[in-house]
Order: C-alpha cells, then sequence, then structure tokens
DNA sequence: TTGCTCCTCACGTCACGTGAGGTGGC
DNA sequence: TTGCTCCTCACGTCACGTGAGGTGGC
C-alpha cells in the first residue's frame, strides 16, 4: 500500500489540491491517514474512491448527490435513481443548447441581411425565434391549401390537351383563383412585419405584401412608422391587434 | 408611454422582481424614472431592452458580455464576435452532454450484467469508458485482419467446389491459421479484464480466454485474485504491466 | 539553509434566491 | 386602515479559485 500526499493524488486524478483540500472538507474523502506535521496522506483506496468520485463529476453528479451515493447502504438502488434523473437531465440540457444553436445560427444569418446590425435588431430576431413554430405551421397550412390546387390545375389541363375535355380545367381555374385568395387573406392575417428602422411591427397593404420582392423569411416593404423601404422580417401576428405605443 | 414599475416589467418579461432589481445594480437596465417614493419605474424602451437582455441571457450569454454589447459604440463587430465564441461555448457544451448521455447509458445497461451493483463498479465502468476508443481500435485491428482471411477461406472453397482445384484452398488455411494465432496474441497483449467481485485488472490464460463464454464487451472468467467465476468486464490494457497493489 | 509543498483562514466568482425589517401607494 | 408591492441590507447557493501568511519535509 503506497502513500500519497494531497498534491500527489491529485496529480494522479488530474485535479488540483485545492478539490482534495475541499473535498476533505465537504466530507467525501478524508485522507486515511496524517503525518506528524498534520498533512494528509492518501492511500490506494482512497485513490480508486477519489477516481469514482473524478467520474461522477465528469457526469456533472453534485458532491451532495456523491456524498448520498457514497454513504448510502444499498447503493444500488440510489444509484439507478440518481442515474435516472441525471440521464433526464443531460437530454434537457442537450435539447436547449441546441435550441440555443439553433437561434445562434439564425442571428449570424440575419445580421448578413442588415446593413448596421444593432443591438435592437435582436429583439427583432428574439420576435421571429418565438413565432418560428407558428409561422412554420401558416406555411403549412398554405402549402395543404396550395398543392392540391395545383396538381387539379395540372391534371385538368393535361385533360385538356390530352382529350380536348376543358370543362374540368374551367372549374379548376375558380378553385385555383378562390383558394389564392384565401391564401393571401389567410396570411395577411396571421402575419405581421418589423421595420429593420424602426423596430415597429406592422401589417403592409394586401396589394404591396402580394407584389413585393421577397426572400423566404422577409419581405421588401414601405414602413408606415419611418417611412423606411426595405427588407421587413415576417413574425406571426393573428388579427388586427398591435402592440401601440 | 406607459411607465411600469419593477413588478409590472418583471411579470411582462417572465423574471422575478429580484432580477430586475439585480439587473440594476448590475448597471445594465436603470430605470428611466423613479417614484417620489424611490420607486423603480420603467417606460417602453426600457421594457425593449429587458426584453433584449432577456433573450440574450437565455443564450447564456453573462452580463458582463450583456454590458458590454449594450455599451459598445460598433456593436455590429462586438455582437458578432460574441456570438462567434458562444456558438463554439454551445457546440462544446453540445458535445460534452452527449458524451455524458452516452456514459449514463452505459452504466444503465452494465448495471444489470452485475449482480450486486456498488459504487465499486462505478470504477471500473470508468476504467472500461476511458478505454473504449482504444478498444475500438483493436477491434477494428482484429477484423482487418480477420475479414480479408474469412474471403480468402471462402473463395478458395468455391474455387474448389466448383474447379477441382485444392491447392490454394490449403494454402488459405495455413493463412487462416496463422491469422487466428495472431489475432489471438495480438487480443491477449491488448486487452485485460476487471473482476467485478475485487476489481482486480488481470490478463486470463490464452485458452481460457479462448474458450470463454463472452458478450461484446465480457468475458466469463476465473479471477486469479479472489477466485470468483462470472462476467469479466473486458479493457484496454496492453503489455504485461500491472498495477501492483 | 534552501526550495518546494502543504496548511488554514478568508474572501472572490456567478447570477441570482431568500428572508428581515421597513415603507410606499391604492 | 388594510393588503399588496416595493425598498435595501445582508447572507446563502455551488464548486471550487486565489491570495496571504505560516510551516513541514527533504
Amino acid at each position: 500500500m503506497s502513500q500519497y500526499t494531497t498534491g500527489e493524488i491529485a496529480k494522479l486524478t488530474g485535479i488540483t489540491v485545492r478539490t482534495v483540500q475541499y473535498y476533505d472538507s465537504r466530507g467525501i474523502l478524508m485522507p486515511s491517514d496524517f503525518s506528524e506535521g498534520g498533512r494528509r496522506l492518501y492511500n490506494d483506496e482512497d485513490l480508486k474512491k477519489l477516481r469514482i468520485i473524478c467520474f461522477m463529476r465528469d457526469l456533472d453528479i453534485s458532491i451532495n448527490s456523491i456524498a448520498e451515493i457514497l454513504e448510502a447502504e444499498n447503493s444500488e438502488k440510489i444509484i439507478s435513481v440518481m442515474l435516472e434523473q441525471k440521464l433526464a437531465m443531460v437530454e434537457e440540457e442537450l435539447a436547449q443548447q441546441e435550441k440555443r444553436r439553433d437561434t445562434l445560427l439564425t442571428i449570424q444569418k440575419e445580421m448578413k441581411h442588415y446593413q448596421n446590425f444593432s443591438v435592437d435588431h435582436l429583439g427583432d430576431i428574439a420576435q421571429q425565434m418565438k413565432n418560428k413554430k407558428q409561422l412554420w405551421k401558416i406555411r403549412a397550412t398554405m402549402l395543404a391549401v396550395g398543392i392540391p390546387l395545383e396538381i387539379i390545375e395540372i391534371a385538368t389541363f393535361m385533360l385538356g390537351l390530352l382529350k380536348g375535355i376543358w370543362w374540368p380545367y374551367l372549374i379548376g381555374l375558380v378553385l385555383v383563383i378562390l383558394g389564392s385568395i384565401f391564401i393571401i387573406w389567410y396570411y395577411d392575417r396571421m402575419v405581421s412585419f418589423i421595420c429593420p428602422e424602426c423596430h415597429k411591427v406592422f401589417k403592409p397593404g394586401h396589394w404591396e405584401s402580394f407584389w413585393a420582392n421577397h426572400t423566404p423569411t422577409t419581405r421588401k416593404l414601405h414602413c408606415p412608422g419611418c417611412g423606411h423601404y426595405g427588407f421587413c422580417v415576417e413574425t406571426y401576428q393573428p388579427q388586427e391587434e398591435k402592440e401601440d405605443e
């Protein structure tokens, strides 16, 4: 059985002297012996225990939980419960970090769209991120209406071309027009835009919105607040309720 | 312009009154006005600023960094640098959490193999996890030798069956035997086992190891330390060096 | 004797949480 | 006057890190 000083056992496990002392003070690793001068002396069993403690700390298990596990009578049950909890926490952390990564990447992308990006734009992006899910639902709804209409149009057109029967195409055309009006109305109703200049949230006129130059998440519009003309960010905001300031 | 008390602005942003007060003390959100009685009063601009602060805090950006961003003259550059750093940190955290999840799942699996699982077994699993990569390399090497031999054996056997030419098969057989001896020798040399009873790390005899009942990561062996007979965990430990205790 | 290691206070870190005891505002 | 909110200390949390000033061990 070898003996180790604080510094030696610290080096062997890759932690600091202070941490070894701290584990002593917290009662999870008390030295098995002391020198005449009052210095901590650890043996091989202590080393093994410390290695296990470090392993658990790497798993981000708290000192209190480690103490519980080490002191437990029937450690098997306690360990399995702890693991279960820890696993749930880790999964949650993972989900959160993934969201953060997603948000950070979105901001980096958006920064390129804005000229003179400032802190205020972060607020706009925050809004945009918050409503991202709802925006996707809106797009899904629009596709759910639009794609069947597309199919009807193509199919009835083919029918006309190949068989000379044109009346289904005419009926389809009416459906397509009605559907398009619905889509525009729905989109205008559910979506607002944020001006990158004055950060006002507004709804543009139907025709301006319809004909505007656009990207998947922005549209080139006139801001009714400051008169700025440029790419405004799409955001979810149904009805006519606006935040009056 | 509305005015908000501490409690009101806290509710609107989903944080506590104490946190609003703390942000004041840290100098990142000072109230724009005070009541006669000395109570904090915030306006709509403060609210917007607080929303941005909360957004950044959700991204786990520190108060100091937030202060820097808010005070910066040319915030665009500072923001992009901060985002870059933060993204790197988030990626690192993600990798670490994924490792933790992996380890936790491994422990849960291993617990089922042991009867009377205790803290000491965590040490064995720690060893096993540490050397996981090396073990995979060993397995890869074994496959890299074994698979070509397999192919040679099958191909030359087919040749014998179809064409009646058997001498390549005989030469292949010699290669297979030599290769197998190499694989066994290599495996014995690079791998040790941990006794689940006394946690001793040992190398079994060649023949015992060869014939032993096994799973992908364990083998049923006799422990030379305590005489226990049961499934021992494979671990990476080359040469004849052993930790003598 | 000289470095080096180790010792024990004791305070710092980070972003708040939690009382305590007092007071403003309706 | 009565609840409710808000105020300011001041200490607690968590796992250590960082000196300061002193001492053991070779």
